[in-house]
DNA sequence: ATTCTCTTTGCATTCGAAGTCATTGCGGAC
DNA sequence: GTCCGCAATGACTTCGAATGCAAAGAGAAT
């Protein structure tokens, strides 16, 4: 007695190739694009591989062309609403370029030398970071050879691909907006210690007060989550010399500093104190906030983090760039005229 | 002449075995673990990997073993804060279980098809899906032997593994706090059309107002999304009869209603009316919300949305199964006491 | 020393598609 | 009718790791 056939669960290019009576390189060269297959041809495999309810099998595919078509994304899993959006951008543009993402969220720094490893398991085609690296770490992907794009970060003693957000004429028009508001001293809600990113925005703030006539009366330090702002904005406000704007790293920050202001503290803003952040995420736009910020062109910073990382997938000589695109100010009516002084 | 030996890219379990003195074989079961090798071999082997900076190629290995440790995480890209905190508590559970996550983002439902079939091509041993999916598509993925997590949401007529919330206890106490409170008339901010979770939230509100003794007095869709709360508050407040709360379909229409209310409308939340909603996100406790809600137990649904798919993933004849966990009412400032009827 | 276990190791094959190379077929030019 | 060029097709090999099976080795018991 024969055998019952295993019911093969998944129909394999042998399997269309005998239904369709033609070899299996032909099929395989059916689902190649640019192939030289005949009309006839295509449309006989075709509908075998209809009827069996074939696709290729990516996997098998990714060991022989050695392209897995897949991509890393590495983003900091903290609660601020800037990572999703972006995160939720860069996914949307690689689906339509046809690969597809594997998403490393990383808690703590070390996190990045397990997902690396993952990276290179899974043959990653490329990597986006817009979590936190260090050279060394970065070094290591190159080293094998796998392109990366750093997304809003970049080293400052080493190149790399980037893309980053220029705010250095927006953080002078903030300012100004400020200035012209009659403030003059500022206090400052850093982001984390090591944050490149809050270091350079903070540098350009204070460039931008000194050019103005400002003044720094008061400096914190938060996490870039909402909920780090109140502490921080706590000791701002008691401090000998009160500010009477605050500059926040990030919007969150800044939304966690106005909530503790209004809500906690009781005073108004922007009536007793001005706040404003950076990032322009959606939630800064909520009627509640409607935060004074200097906008990232999100969807455009994507696009060009995308197109950077698969053209080198394609082309791996291609030198390293860095793509800076202009962050742009975005008035809300967290900001206002100082109150008058008694 | 000799070609010059191309600088391999990848050391392979073959160029360990070489350097180590031992077969392929020996390096593949090193790298598995509980499998019968000597201390010395693990030794050699494991210090050549090392030299030679080697990592399994996970790609062959799926190929072989027919598991791919991938695993498809559908969510839905509309900007709704829920789906950002379920998809980095799944993806952290994955990660630790030893899954990679694919992600896909759905913008709209001809995005599904497309992402099934990627999801058939990348050989994912599993999907959770926190995104609309029909009936057919579920079958689709059945039929293929991929098991299947629907998190928050299920079918009526059809089983399924699913996770789900319940909230018909939370749903009555958070009704009479607000009939304690005077409340009579009710005003429902309902999702679209198509979506169970808001149809089943809603029969759930509507029998609990009916039992303390309210009316709905008016009624309107949104999207979900934050900028569609304003259109429908508007529309349930320019009512004949006016409700004094309103019961929102999730948290983001809620933060939209609350903001329309308080700062288009000039009304005061919970002076003249009180606002609920549902969910639970993060961004609902911020103070200038303060949401009345009833929260999801994320993080447990998370872990049990894990545990059920990783379970289907090691043994494919599990029954279906449907894990209810219960919500919470949270009391937040965004009710209140009625307004003195004039 | 011999035999018998039980563990450790290597050989050979396998997974599924892609691509190289050789062959076939077809049309047009002579 | 013969020859040439080009498109279409198939046989065979390849990618890298896992595994069934057979063989070798290490002890233990006699």
């Amino acid at each position: 007695m024969e055998p019952s056939p295993k019911p093969r669960l998944r129909a394999t290019s042998y399997d269309v190739a005998r239904l369709a009576g033609v070899s299996q390189s032909a099929v395989s060269r059916c689902f190649k694009p640019g192939a030289s297959v005949s009309e006839k041809m295509r449309d006989k495999v075709m509908r075998a591989a209809k009827e069996l309810h074939y696709q290729p099998n990516a996997i098998a595919r990714g060991l022989i062309t050695r392209r897995s078509n897949l991509v890393a994304v590495l983003v900091s899993s903290q609660m601020n609403f800037y990572y999703p959006e972006v995160l939720f951008q860069i996914t949307d543009r690689f689906s339509k370029r046809g690969f597809r993402v594997l998403l490393f969220t990383i808690n703590e720094e070390a996190d990045v030398e397990d997902c690396l490893n993952q990276v290179w398991q899974y043959q990653a085609d490329g990597v986006i970071s817009a979590s936190y690296l260090t050279i060394e770490q970065h070094k290591i992907l190159e080293d094998r050879n796998i392109p990366v794009v750093m997304f809003n970060r970049y080293f400052d003693d080493y190149d790399t691909n980037s893309i980053w957000c220029d705010s250095v004429a927006a953080t002078d028009v903030m300012i100004k907006h400020l200035t012209d508001f009659g403030h003059t001293q500022f206090g400052l809600l850093q982001g984390p210690e090591h944050s490149m990113v809050s270091a350079q925005r903070m540098k350009l703030v204070r460039h931008a007060i000194e050019n103005h006539g400002g003044r720094i009366v008061a400096q914190a330090r938060g996490t870039y989550r909402y909920e780090s702002a109140a502490g921080a904005t706590q000791s701002l406000m008691t401090n000998a010399a009160q500010p009477t704007a605050i500059i926040a790293a990030n919007d969150m920050m800044a939304m966690g500093a106005l909530d503790e202001l209004r809500n906690v503290m009781g005073c108004s803003v922007p009536g007793d104190v001005s706040v404003v952040g950076y990032d322009g995420i959606g939630a800064a736009r909520f009627a509640s906030y409607e935060l004074t910020t200097i906008r990232q062109p999100i969807g455009r910073m994507a696009d060009a983090a995308v197109s950077m990382l698969v053209d080198r997938v394609e082309k791996p000589d291609l030198s390293h760039e860095r793509r800076v695109l202009i962050g742009s100010f975005i008035q809300g009516t967290s900001t206002g005229p100082t109150p008058i002084q008694t």
